[in-house]
DNA sequence: CTGCTTTTT
DNA sequence: ATTGTAAAAAGCAGA
């Protein structure tokens, strides 16, 4: 343990076995820059080995301890050194998975702290287009070396073997040898991303952001059970009566479930037309059911209704019980870092991202999500965040005045196309001003734009040349992204945040029309990215010694949990770090909204 | 495993 | 309301 101390740098790789609340330490691999690699086995008998890169043996680490229990005996003397070495700040480490060795070090009773590097990160960081950020890629394309993966190591489907199982000579061949392959990879990395300008953006931002994630799944929240299997009874009670009808009108039964069935039925059967193909046949849904409905068809209507129900039972009602955790009562997501090639976050395991809320029925669903005993929810959302963002990238004067004055900015763009004064702009005006924003932020089209508006293709051309014509600097600001993701390849954040836009020289038009829509929403959809993670950075470090804690993120929302007593002072430090996470042009706005459930936690 | 559909921001 | 809006996760059917 000397040799890794004394170094001052380590690769850490730690194998696990189970969910990442409850996981089981099997071992640990660790490398220094000295070139050797140990692996530790946690809880095993067999003789701990240090293999080098390829996984070869080189030394014996005889003083391990060989208990027969998941979590490591942290009294041994080796293991104790371990644990101060992994509590000291001052220790350089780095990581093929941050998150997941803290949370893991974490559940064993240990606080690893100090992490200055993860490959998957900084890979995400060096080009967050990439499919794939893992381990075991990024040393194939940087070292082409071939890390082994959990597969490689415990084969996949039926044939697979728990990790403790393993033959320890292999594990430590994964874990060992993928830390050494972390350290190795550690230097290029850090020079790419130091020549781009990365460096501050993985330090600053998504290093620190990594503890505040795995505190926030940690966590979790609570929802009530009994409630959602109330739920569940009303809806399969009122999916049979609606499949029952629509039984009777078909003549028969179909899977409603199925998208075959359901074409006989709708244009064999019933003969309706066919308003829209998929590649596989005429499609089926949402916007060709509710055309139909109009018209007047029953079975479509009721298909609709179907639907809706199925969804809402099978995808959350049926199935957030069964994530309850048995240990802390509530559910944990898993927040990835490293999958959206904007910068946003995203959550699975269950997705608490997409919880419904636009529908009356489906928002109903957000009561189940309730404080613990004696505590209130607290939801902070950004107000009108990226069209914030597009004042201040474009400085478009018009956009940014209406900001700083805090004037209603559909209002305000109804008033400029319409050419009338504020005061004088109807209702369905601010609509249609919301609808054009909105499709700017999206670099959406005439085409689409017609479709959603329900106006021709030429007023809707129109309609966006008057827009560009009144808000130049937004025009402006457009045509510059597409032109520097032709000319030097990407476009970034604030904060150079890249995304690699190989789309916008594609030959076909409509490759290089995503390329483009892409180059002019990833900026502003990043940066508001980079800004909320930035407050969620300061927040968690505010809080440290509050009994306030953040639970979820959804974009351009957290939501905490407190007790009644601080919903005062949190209420002010949230809007403090959100609102002033980044200086921009323009100021940042927080709804903060207090509540007893998820459901009416919005604005006030 | 792929395609379709639906949910969110 | 024929015709491509950005980013995700997930369930089901069916081969």
């Amino acid at each position: 343990m000397d040799v890794i101390r004394s170094a001052g740098i380590c690769g850490i790789r730690v194998l696990t076995e189970g969910d990442s609340l409850d996981s089981a330490i099997v071992g640990i691999g660790l490398a220094t820059d000295s070139r050797s690699s140990w692996y530790l086995p946690f809880g095993h008998a067999p003789p701990a080995q240090t293999v080098d890169v390829h996984g070869n043996p080189i030394l014996a680490l005889d003083d391990v301890p060989a208990a027969d229990i998941n979590l490591p005996p942290l009294d041994s003397p080796a293991l104790a050194d371990l644990k101060s070495m992994f509590e000291d700040e001052g220790v350089l480490k780095s990581s093929g998975d941050a998150k997941h060795d803290l949370q893991a070090l974490f559940s064993a009773g240990i606080v690893l702290r100090g992490i200055t590097f993860d490959s998957s990160l900084a890979s995400y960081c060096l080009d967050p287009g990439k499919r794939r950020h893992e381990l075991e890629v990024t040393a194939l394309d940087r070292l082409e070396l071939s890390v082994p993966g959990v597969d490689d190591l415990c084969g996949t489907g039926r044939t697979a073997v728990p990790v403790r199982e393993v033959d320890p000579e292999r594990a430590a061949t994964h874990a060992g040898g993928g830390a050494a392959a972390i350290l190795a990879m550690t230097g290029s990395m850090r020079e790419d991303l130091e020549s781009y300008a990365m460096t501050r953006l993985l330090e600053d931002v998504e290093l620190p952001l990594v503890p505040v994630l795995a505190a926030m799944e940690r966590t979790g929240i609570r929802i009530d059970c009994e409630f959602f299997e109330g739920l569940h009874r009303k809806l399969a009670h009122d999916l049979t009566l609606v499949q029952d009808e629509i039984f009777a009108l078909a003549g028969g039964e179909v899977n409603l479930r199925s998208v075959p069935q359901l074409r006989t039925l709708l244009f064999d059967t019933l003969k309706l037309p066919v308003l829209r193909k998929t590649k596989t046949g005429p499609s089926t849904d949402e916007s060709v059911l509710s055309a139909l409905a109009v018209e007047g068809h029953a079975v479509p209507r009721l298909i609709l209704e179907h639907r809706e129900l199925d969804k809402l039972d099978s995808t959350y009602v049926r199935k957030l019980p069964l994530m309850v955790n048995d240990r802390t009562g509530r559910i944990h997501t898993s927040f990835n870092q490293t999958v959206a090639a904007t910068g946003r976050l995203s959550s699975s395991d269950p997705n608490l991202q997409n919880i419904p809320i636009r529908s009356s029925l489906g928002r109903e669903l957000r009561k189940e999500f309730i404080p613990a005993d004696g505590c209130v929810f607290l939801s902070a959302d950004y107000s009108q965040i990226e069209l914030r963002v597009l004042a201040h990238l474009s400085g478009d004067p018009a956009f940014v005045d209406a900001f700083r004055e805090g004037r209603d900015i559909h209002r305000e763009t109804a008033a400029r196309i319409f050419g009338v004064e504020p005061g004088e702009v109807t209702p369905g005006m601010r609509d249609q001003a919301k609808t054009i924003n909105f499709a700017t932020i999206y670099g959406q089209g005439p085409v689409a734009l017609a479709a959603q508006l329900g106006i021709s293709r030429s007023e809707a051309t129109e309609f966006i040349q008057g827009y560009f014509e009144r808000f130049v600097g937004v025009a402006d600001y457009l045509e510059t992204m597409k032109e520097l993701a032709r000319t030097q390849g990407y476009v970034e954040t604030l904060i150079g945040r890249r995304r690699y836009i190989p789309e916008i020289r594609a030959r076909n038009p409509g490759m290089r029309g995503l390329g483009e829509r892409t180059a002019t929403n990833s900026p502003i959809q990043g940066t508001a990215a980079d800004l909320i993670k930035i407050a969620m950075i300061r927040l968690h470090a505010r809080l440290q010694d509050s009994p306030s804690r953040m639970l979820l993120q959804v974009h351009d929302e957290l939501l905490f949990e407190t007790p009644a007593s601080q919903v005062e002072s949190l209420r002010k430090i949230v809007r403090e770090e959100m609102e002033g996470a980044i200086q921009l042009e323009v100021p940042l706005r927080v709804d903060v909204g207090v509540s007893d459930s998820w459901y009416d936690s919005k604005g006030g």
